[in-house]
DNA sequence: ATTTGACGACCTCCGCCGGAC
DNA sequence: TGTCCGGCGGAGGTCGTCAAA
């Protein structure tokens, strides 16, 4: 391995000298700095980084926690939240974990381990208690939820995230104003505190303000956010219940592309039998046939609303603040009004 | 910051000691054991990693280098990948890049820093040097592409992948067999001298097969894998140019499910008035209507073999292989035959 | 014989001082 | 007087070796 020390002495000059060349200091004159720097391209040497963030009073890296890297909508953020932190001069550093973990566990052992100078949590739990919390002794954002269900106070945390019952309102609402009155919903799981909970209340609360009675036979839950065919057969098994729905919700673009597959496999086609609503807005539900009518999460903004919290919060870290987005109606070809 | 110095100081012992408490040493009485533990314990003390990977010669981390996570095909491999890896014991670190930056430069910097064991390139240009190959010092194996364009020895590298050619030419075959002879290709890149060049010899080298004469015309350049938008409008300018085709073959599935969009918003069904062919086989694209006749990567032993063949080169690092896949077409509802 | 201390090496940065021209 | 460069010591944790208690 070479050091600074090998490019020093193939240099004939001293190794504070290469220091010098390679943080780009001033006193030293420009026949020396480019006689070290060929030495360092053809030597390639690349700088211990270790040894550097050792004399150094800190790193610059950045944490992004992620459960369930599969889920195609965390896809694009991660790439505009990784866009925005090198670009404002920090290193990020992704981990992905299994939606089983307890994601603020792993936070405090990586924080500790890489002496990370921030972590964004990207999806997980919305009910976070104070006690939980005191594992994390970096600053941290949670991303794409908030902490609804936890006993948080708001001084203490920051979070970025969409209103994700108001979504959920505004798709049935969506639905309703067409005529729909037997609206499904395609969830992930009814009571797991967390995203589905908050969109399948938001389901219930369009409901109500309707005077629509709640039918839990019109209630499938997948267990998945991403597996197709357990979304597929969740979507099957609420057709054969023949709950004689006109409409679905499903609260994720992707569920609600497996459930038009299998409208249409039962002989029921979209939107004529049947239409679809969806939270999401992914890039690909505006080119499937048909197009998918969804709530837009606004990716570009809220990736860069993550990174700049962090950063800000790195700053100044008591500056807690919680960040909600709305989210725009993307007008498709899965829904229709029903006349009577 | 505390550190071992303060841990030493404090419990009136030489730092040697606290290192070999903390290490697991034996050469330590029972009783300078407890009372090192009970000072780390009180004072909160957790080793400094940098000054600790600067001294290991080793870590049990294996870095995962991905050139563009929002590629859907890398995603389900990610999980497959992290599983096993960490199933063997190993750590296994993520990492994200442009698909403009240079892998090897990036693998070399990290493995230095990171005390690497081995790394793993998902997704990579198809043509390094063995002067490029040299900056990278510990154990690689390049996933999902190998080094068809570069001028490396066999026995100099690793690397896990599909016969991109032979699908490509399989693709093209399902298509003639059904009496296509128009046939458009929508790839990303003419010459890229990576997977796109690959595919599109494949197609080339099947219209001569069959003695279509190759009409270029009929090439479709998105400019990229994922962006839905470009892809959308590369397919539209195909369309507009009136070559005439009754079949396009995409060279991934999210392009022929754009492509699809495409062709109905110009008044074609797939496939009463054109066929579609893709390679990929992912979920997804068993959900989409039409469900798309794609050739289908195998993920899952893809991933395994990865990860087993980092782990095998890390114990015995000359034992260099080259594994290739089969792809196996799964018909859908996006082509049929045509009829003269 | 068992336990502990002392030390140098690993690598980089930074500040400081001193020498050379 | 200013410009350029050398050299030193410290900081951080580990580990092997040697010496000492």
């Amino acid at each position: 391995m070479t050091s600074i020390k090998d490019i020093a002495l193939h240099c004939g000059v001293a190794i504070s000298t290469v220091s010098r060349v390679l943080n780009n200091h001033p006193d030293v004159s420009q026949e020396t700095r480019e006689r070290v720097l060929h030495a360092v391209e053809s030597f390639n040497y690349i700088p211990n980084t270790s040894a550097r963030n050792l004399v150094r009073s800190s790193s610059d890296t950045i944490a992004l926690l992620v459960k369930g890297v599969s889920n195609p909508f965390f896809s694009k953020l991660i790439k505009v939240i990784d866009r925005e932190i090198t670009l404002c001069g920090y290193t990020l550093e992704l981990h992905q974990m299994d939606t089983s973990e307890n994601e603020l566990r792993i936070g405090a052992q990586l924080a500790n381990e890489r002496k990370l100078i921030g972590i964004l949590f990207l999806g997980g739990r919305f009910n976070y208690s104070p006690e939980e919390m005191a594992m994390i002794h970096v600053p941290s954002v949670f991303c794409t939820y908030t902490n609804t269900f936890g006993t948080l106070d708001a001084g203490t945390y920051s979070s970025v995230a969409i209103d994700d019952k108001q979504a959920a309102r505004d798709a049935v609402n969506t639905l309703v104003a067409l005529g729909h009155r037997r609206i499904a919903i395609l969830t992930d799981n009814e009571n797991d505190n967390s995203i589905s909970e908050l969109r399948f209340q938001g389901y219930k609360d369009a409901l109500r303000e309707h005077d629509i009675p709640f039918d839990p036979n019109l209630v499938a839950c997948t267990g998945t956010f991403s597996d197709m065919k357990a979304i597929y057969k969740a979507t099957s098994s609420l057709i054969q219940r023949g709950g004689n729905f006109t409409a679905i919700f499903a609260i994720a673009d992707l569920m609600a592309i497996a459930a038009i597959k299998a409208l249409s496999d039962h002989g029921k086609r979209v939107p004529q039998d049947c239409s679809v609503v969806a939270i999401d807005g992914l890039d690909l539900s505006e080119y499937t046939l048909p197009t998918l009518t969804t709530l837009v999460q606004p990716t570009e903004e809220i990736g860069l609303a993550c990174a700049r919290t962090i950063i800000e919060l790195i700053k100044h870290p008591d500056k807690h603040r919680q960040y909600t987005f709305e989210t725009v109606l993307r007008p498709g070809g899965s829904i229709r009004a029903i006349q009577e």
